[in-house]
DNA sequence: GATGAATGAGGATTCATTCAT
DNA sequence: AATGAATGAATCCTCATTCAT
């Protein structure tokens, strides 16, 4: 039976996590350092590394929340159709840009893009959170292909990592540019989309109006 | 050696550049210390404080190289029509995959990318590297806008948002698995903007044949 | 070594400028690395920069150090006169130049007015050690003159200055030649000022026996 | 036959020194590098190199400079009575404060005044610097000794050490504060030194005139 | 479990000096 | 003699991590 509470372990390590994010959101990872965590989490040195064995491993957990975030976000939630779902996350993620949380956080989903190219561990973390809405969306394109909707030449998976690319990039213009405009740009994705089609046109109907 | 020719300077400062790439692709700019790119340039660590001030300043250079490289690449070169000038980009960037050490560039400009957020000066660059195809591109859109071609109720500037989303994604995509499929990638981004239409027919035509 | 005495940090903070004055009376400023003061004091090079923001605040802690040791040596003590005072500040100064340790701190004192050329916090410090007794001595001087001991004439600030520069430049000449006989220079410096008339018979007296 | 005159060379040499002299009064001996030399004296390094040996021989250099002109300005020039020396000397201390030249030089003065405790090559020099004056002005002392004008009981040589004690501390006080009025000081000092006795009335009288 | 002073290898940068031209 | 690019040892300082309390 340990001193003190799981409850209490959880929300210690939530704390360093929250404290990291805020300054790896700030300086990034390497110009962050282990002092910066410590004074912005009100911890000590040796509190914080009860918690995690290395800066890197913070990071590593810091790529798991933001993974099982966005899986979490992103994973398909429709069976009705891929614009349907795209729709439906693009709303989320236009949504999300009004929380100032959510901004630092996709400042660190950049640096760990980055990051992925040096650390496997990252780089794992980082093509799970791929992995899922590639296929999820793929598979949806394979079916509308069976209904005709799609023609056959395409490849589902191509379709699927180019409808990822699209998020991709605005966040990426997103990070550069906090002046951005979210809205016409989905709104062009959109009509990207439908025009392929890939969808039922129910679905473009739905999102034209809102 | 002194009054050495312009040239004989330039070529240095490239050999410079090239080593610090080299150890940027393989480390990333901050595990890349100073001592590496002596090393790997066979320079001492003053030969290299001659023609760069600091890390920083490299860093900065490697960004402007990349930006003036992918400008080039990039710039629309064809009026044909926008899918024209995509198609044809994405011929080269195809071409460019060949080049081992295109790999490694590209690596690079991913680091680019989260430096920019630190980094005022390689933001400045980034941004800069997208803006001109972004004008480029819309003013394409537009074009076609005023033929009929693409319904005038889109942003040109967001659908140029978009496309240059769809290049920023294989960017990633790449990066982080080298096995990934270029070509179903291209065709399906082919795809979508011929369904837009953003083209004139014969644009997809010559595509589908390659 | 958590949460020690307020004492324990004193002491090692104490250690370090200890360590650091032996080096810079061996080596100077310039020449003494920081890796001499580690090796003096024992400490490692963290341990020293936790409690110095950099060599330059080493050697202003100094400066402040001996400027408090030697404010503190000259504030005159007596209200009998000038001279019984100057004769008073005279003995102490003989008296520690019996202490070895005290020849090393005049060594850095000589280095301290040779970098307030450069340094403005010295400077500050070097000012504010010689204003204090050049104060006291000009009062004791302008009191002489009310009692008529001294001409109207005289400023009494220029003779506090040329009492101090007597003291300045026996420092000097002894940092150059340990050999120097600092009794003959007192005795001749008492005479000086004897005769000005700067004091009493009485203090003369006082001198001439011991 | 050389390539060049030895004016030329001479020339050159006093160019190297008059550039050092200007950036050591600037920044001082260590901070200055001979990068800063240089450019200040618009000679490149190896030009530099060829007259002089190493930076340390430069300001060896600097330091037989500084004692010729100090010699030169110090050694007694009248056989009238020390006070009358002394007053002579002071007066074109007085003027040579007029020519900021000189302020600059005395800065570099002061520098070597520290340094000679740690080059014995500078320390030489700066003995010798003193032992010229302070045989001259002993000697002095030691003449108006025998013709009853001062007590036997002091010692030539301390007085002599004290009266260069006058200056030196002038020299300090002015290089930290180049507000500090030099006329009192002077008189304060002459009032001094004619309290002693130490010279005829004569030599005061000449001064008090002026 | 927490604390925070200490560790010390490592890193960016400097700069006196050299020497091929 | 002059040039100035190159050298590379030396230096100041950082910071992830440890461990005695």
């Amino acid at each position: 039976m340990p001193k003190v509470s799981q409850t209490y372990l959880d929300s210690r390590r939530a704390e360093i996590l929250d404290a990291a994010l805020e300054c790896f959101s700030r300086e990034g990872f390497h110009r962050t350092t282990m002092q910066d965590i410590v004074e912005q989490s009100g911890l000590s040195p040796g509190a914080i590394y009860n918690y995690f064995a290395s800066k890197e491993e913070i990071i590593e957990a810091i790529a798991d929340e933001r993974h099982a975030r966005e899986q979490q976000m992103i994973v398909a939630r429709s069976s009705e159709g891929a614009l349907a779902a795209l729709v439906q996350i693009g709303r989320e993620f236009l949504n999300s840009l009004q929380d100032p949380a959510e901004r630092k956080r996709r400042r660190v989903t950049l640096q760990l893009w980055a990051e992925a190219l040096r650390n496997p561990r990252v780089l794992r973390t980082v093509r799970r959170g791929i992995s899922g809405p590639r296929k999820a969306l793929g598979d949806l394109v394979a079916h509308a292909q069976k209904r005709g909707e799609i023609p056959m030449a395409l490849d589902p998976d191509a379709i699927a990592r180019v409808m990822i690319a699209v998020f991709q990039g605005l966040i990426l213009q997103l990070a550069w540019d906090t002046e951005t405009q979210v809205e016409p740009y989905i709104k062009a994705a959109e009509a990207l989309f439908s025009g392929l089609p890939l969808s039922k046109r129910g679905a473009r109907q739905t999102l034209r109006k809102r």
